[in-house]
DNA sequence: ACCTGAACACCGTTCAAGT
DNA sequence: ACCTGAACACCGTTCAAGT
């Protein structure tokens, strides 16, 4: 019929994009189908495939902007003097994020591109880039050794990213979401007086 | 049309499983359908549910046997005498569990009940005592403090969770699967040098 | 150029009807 | 009692046709 576009193309992306988001922020992934975005927004299933590849280009994108949003929530955690105490601090930021946004969150782990298809290069960039912020904040211990603490940022971000998955995974309360912070807090401050004493013992 | 039972109702169900638990090692849950499953085994979709409820209740029994290989796995693992090697052991044959069966481990952070399903009682059970596992070996560290020993074996379980998940999960390869154990004997060693101390301390 | 909507090849689940 | 297969209400994606 061809609408005379009432919406640009790039307002038609953000309305795809934004009605995507809610539709998993109600339900997850599984909330998520290419015809009922298009019956909210109100274009035929055909336009959304001249704006994204397919369901997962767009699902990629969401997570991206994801990424994006947790990276500049670190970014106002101010640092300490004490390096530990700014590792608590990114560690709870994470954790809260993850808190106020756990479907969204859950979406990074329960989507998996097909097999064959690898994560798109400018996505490994941004895991990166919030790595690093966790290594920065390591340097003071390590300056002299960047492996283990590359090695270390690795094990905190793990540890805290189990922690986050297994309280906001409904299916594996064993973490209560109420005492995750206290298990956070634990897995830093002894975690982190574990490698200094070895420090020390150097 | 009424097929005289070629199979035992106890034969059809593990025929059932089988073939799923075969769909999703070979493509995650993406790959698994009723309807595959059915051509596969050579009866019409119908019957699917005359075994199961739906989809979710075999997913969850497939879940429920995971568990059980998993605890059978932990069952065999030596106790040492020294508290902390147990757990590091512990943890590499929870680690080398789920690198034999990525696809399968996978299954129970990608599946999701729908909103208000709970996860059944005895899916509880097999999780706590899972972790009951890691409480034991903490024991000796911990035997006059129970609320401190539970953290401990939380914050170590999804540690190692957080390792594995990471690892096995492509699309975050921040986490090189080849160094998964290092990180996990790293973070075993560190945090327990670090409780250590505040024991000492006491 | 942009958008539609029918078409194709799929789903999960139910249930009357058959043996 | 057990099983079928059509039916219903959905999917993702493509593409000729319309404006």
């Amino acid at each position: 019929m061809g609408r005379r576009s009432v919406h640009t193309a790039e307002e038609l992306r953000e309305l795809i994009l934004d009605t995507s988001t809610e539709l998993i922020e109600a339900n997850g992934l599984a909330g998520l189908s290419a015809r009922e975005i298009a019956r909210r927004i109100g274009y035929s299933p055909g336009t959304l495939y001249n704006v994204f590849e397919n369901l997962d280009d767009l699902v990629l994108t969401i997570e991206g902007r994801l990424l994006d949003r947790l990276d500049l929530a670190l970014s106002t955690v101010p640092q300490s003097s004490n390096p530990a105490q700014t590792i608590v601090r990114l560690a709870q930021a994470y954790l809260q994020f993850t808190q106020e946004n756990p479907r969204l969150w859950n979406l990074l782990f329960e989507h998996h591109l097909p097999p064959g298809r690898d994560v798109p290069a400018w996505y490994q960039v941004k895991l990166e880039g919030l790595l690093a912020r966790i290594e920065t904040a390591l340097t003071p211990l390590y300056n002299h050794d960047p492996a283990s603490r590359s090695r270390a940022a690795r094990v905190l971000w793990a540890g805290v990213h189990g922690i986050t998955s297994l309280s906001t995974t409904e299916k594996l309360s064993i973490v209560p979401s109420a005492s995750a912070r206290d298990l956070v807090d634990d897995l830093v401050a002894h975690y982190l007086k574990g490698l200094n004493e070895r420090q020390l013992a150097d």
